[in-house]
DNA sequence: TTGAAAGCGCTAACAA
DNA sequence: TTGTTAGCGCTTTCAA
C-alpha cells in the first residue's frame, strides 16, 4: 500500500494540498474548522509527512557523523563511542551509532542506510573480511563521503583513513611483562577469528614467547570463562595472556571457582583497560588503550576531510598502547 | 556556501544533468571519456548527492526506528539496545541509536534530527525534566511518530507507550533481603538527581527501611567508589543498598580498599544484574532487570504501532525485577 | 482564509 | 551516447 501523501490529505478532506501543509506547519491562517477536519483526516490516513520532502531539498541541514561499530555491548566500543560524539559536538554534528553485531551482511547494511540517511561523514570498526576491498566503501568514495576506519583492515588497499593502536606492540609488552616475572608456561586466549585487533594480539604475544600456547577463546567474559574450563581442563600454566579484559575477567572466575588464586597460583593480563578492570576485588593489569581517543580522532579527520575542499589525502594514525600493571600478575 | 547540485557539475563538466546522472548511478551508457570528466568535476566540486532527492522521494525507504538513551556508556543501556535491535531486525527495521549523555537539551536535539532522518518510530529513555511535557514529545504525536519510553515520566500526562520495571518493588526486596538477614544500620546510594528509576528505588527503600541512610552517590563506579569514601568516612553500618551495580562494584572496590571485606564486614547489594556482576571476585548480590526484554518489548510496541491503522491506544508495561541473591550479602 | 503553481535535487523515460 | 522533461512530496510565494 502506497504511503499517505500530502494530496491525499487534501482529497479526503475536500481542501488544497496547500492549506493541509498549512496545518501541518502550524501556520494560524487556517480557520479551525478546517484545522479540525484535517487534523482528524491526517489521524485516521495515518499520514505522516516524507521529511525528506519537508526541509525543500539540498537546504543546509544538520551535519551528522554514522559511526558503525561491531558490538554495540562491549565496553570497549562505548568509550570510542563517546569520544567520537564529544569531538562531535565539538564541531556541531550529530552522531548516528549503527551495530554490525559481528555479521558482516548487517555491515554492509548498516552503512547503506545511513548513506541514505544522508550522513556527512562515517567512522567505522569494519569486520574483517577477507578477500575484496567491499563494494560499500566503494559506494562511499563514490559518493564523497569521507570515512575513518577504526582498525584497519589487513589487506588495506584502500586509502580509507586509519585510526588504530599498535596491538602487536602491546601484546609483546603484556607478555614480556610475564617471561621477565618468570613465566614459562604461558597460555594466550585469543580472541575472535576475522578480527584484526585478535590476530595483531596474537602475533605480538607469539613475538615475544613464540612457544607460548594459543587458545581460541572469543570476546566475551562467558567466552573467557568457558575457554578455562573447557580447553585448559588439565592443563598446566601460570599465567594468561587474554585478548581483552572481558575474556580475563571471565578467566579469572572460572579459575578461582576451581580453586585457583589470582595472582598466586596464576597470572593474569588483560587488554583495553575498561572502566571496571581497576575496580575487581583483584585489579586486572592489563594493557590501556586510548580509547576515547581513537573516538575523538577518528571523528576530527572525518570532519577534517568533510570540510576540506582539496582532496584531502587519507590519514593513518596509530596510538599506543599501555601495560598497566596492576594486581592480577606476579613474580613467579 | 549553497551546496553543490547535479547542476553545477553539469555545467562545469559540459554536459546535461542526465549525464551526470548516468555517471553517479554507474550506468555504462556514458562514454569513458565524458564519465572521466564528470568524475573528475565531481572530486574537484567535492559533489555530495543528496540522497533524499536520488530515492524518489515518498518511494520505500529502509524501516527505521530511532533509540535515545542517556547515557551509552552504561552497560545497563547496552543490552536494552541490543534487545531493541534484536526485535527491530525480526520485523526488518533499521535501529538509529543517539545518546543524550543526560543533557536535556541534547535529548531534544536528538529527537529532532532522527525526526529529520525519517525514522518510523522512537524509544526513548527521557531524562527527567520536571514541568511540562516537552514539546519534543508533542512534535512526535503531531508527526504521527508513534513513541515509546523506556523509564516513564513521573508526571506522565501523555498517552505515550511505556515500557518500564517495577523499581520500587524491586528496591524493597532488595532492602527486605538485607533485613532479614539482620542488618540494622543501612545506607542507600542513591543515583542521580532528576532521575525516575532513581526516586523510585530510593522510595522502595524507604519503604522497607524507613530509618535509612540516604546518600546520594550517582550512577557510576567512579561515583560509588567516592560516596563510600567522602560521605560515608568514619559512619557505621554494615549494609548498603546502591542504586545500581556499578555504584556497588564501586562502593566496594573503596571498602576493601580501606579493608574492609564483603560480605564480613558490609554486605552489599547492586541493580540492574550487569553482565559482570556474576563474574566478580565477591560475586554481586543484585536486582537483575530484565533489560534486554525491555528493549524487545520496546521495540515490539513501537512497530506494532506503526502498522496498525487504527489509532492504536498506548500501552505500559511494568516488568518485574528480581532479587538474585550472590556472595555479596550475608547473615548479620 | 484558501487555492494554484513554481521549484527543491534527483531519477527515469524518452527523444534526439 | 547524450539531452530533455516530467515528476517524487512538500513548502512557499502570490493570487483569488
Amino acid at each position: 500500500m502506497r504511503r499517505k501523501t500530502i494530496k491525499d490529505v487534501a482529497q479526503e478532506a475536500g481542501v488544497s494540498i496547500g492549506t493541509v501543509s498549512a496545518v501541518l506547519n502550524r501556520r494560524d491562517s487556517v480557520r479551525l474548522v478546517t484545522r479540525k477536519r484535517v487534523l482528524k483526516i491526517m489521524d485516521s490516513l495515518n499520514y505522516r509527512p516524507v521529511e525528506a520532502a519537508r526541509r525543500r531539498l539540498g537546504s543546509p541541514r544538520e551535519k551528522t557523523l554514522g559511526l558503525v561499530v561491531k558490538e554495540i555491548h562491549n565496553p570497549y566500543f562505548a568509550d570510542i563511542i563517546v569520544g567520537a560524539q564529544e569531538e562531535a559536538r565539538k564541531h556541531d554534528f550529530r552522531l548516528l551509532v549503527m551495530s554490525s553485531e559481528q555479521v558482516f551482511s548487517r555491515e554492509v547494511d548498516a552503512v547503506r542506510v545511513l548513506v541514505a540517511k544522508d550522513i556527512d561523514g562515517l567512522i567505522i570498526n569494519p569486520l574483517l573480511e577477507l578477500g575484496t576491498l567491499s563494494s560499500h566503501f566503494q559506494d562511499l568514495e563514490a559518493n564523497n563521503i569521507p570515512f575513518v576506519m577504526i582498525e584497519g583492515l589487513s589487506g588495506d588497499v584502500s586509502t580509507a583513513s586509519v585510526v588504530d593502536i599498535d596491538n602487536e606492540r602491546g601484546a609483546f609488552d603484556a607478555t614480556m611483562h610475564l617471561l621477565e616475572a618468570g613465566h614459562t608456561e604461558l597460555v594466550h586466549l585469543a580472541g575472535p577469528k576475522y578480527s584484526q585487533h585478535s590476530s595483531e594480539r596474537s602475533a605480538g604475544v607469539l613475538r615475544a614467547a613464540p612457544g607460548a600456547r594459543i587458545v581460541h577463546a572469543g570476546a566475551t567474559l562467558e567466552d573467557g570463562f568457558n575457554a578455562v574450563r573447557d580447553q585448559l581442563k588439565g592443563c598446566s600454566f601460570t599465567a594468561l595472556v587474554c585478548y581483552n579484559d572481558l575474556v580475563a575477567i571471565g578467566a579469572m572466575r572460572q579459575l578461582m571457582d576451581q580453586g585457583l588464586l589470582v595472582p598466586k597460583d596464576v597470572s593474569i593480563v588483560g587488554f583495553d583497560d575498561i572502566d571496571v578492570a581497576s575496580y575487581l576485588g583483584v585489579p586486572l593489569t592489563t594493557v590501556r588503550i586510548p580509547k576515547r581517543e581513537m573516538g575523538r580522532q577518528a571523528a576530527a579527520i572525518a570532519i577534517e576531510q568533510i570540510h576540506s575542499t582539496e582532496d584531502s589525502k587519507s590519514r593513518r594514525i596509530l596510538l599506543d598502547a599501555e601495560l598497566i600493571v596492576r594486581s592480577s600478575t606476579r613474580k613467579r
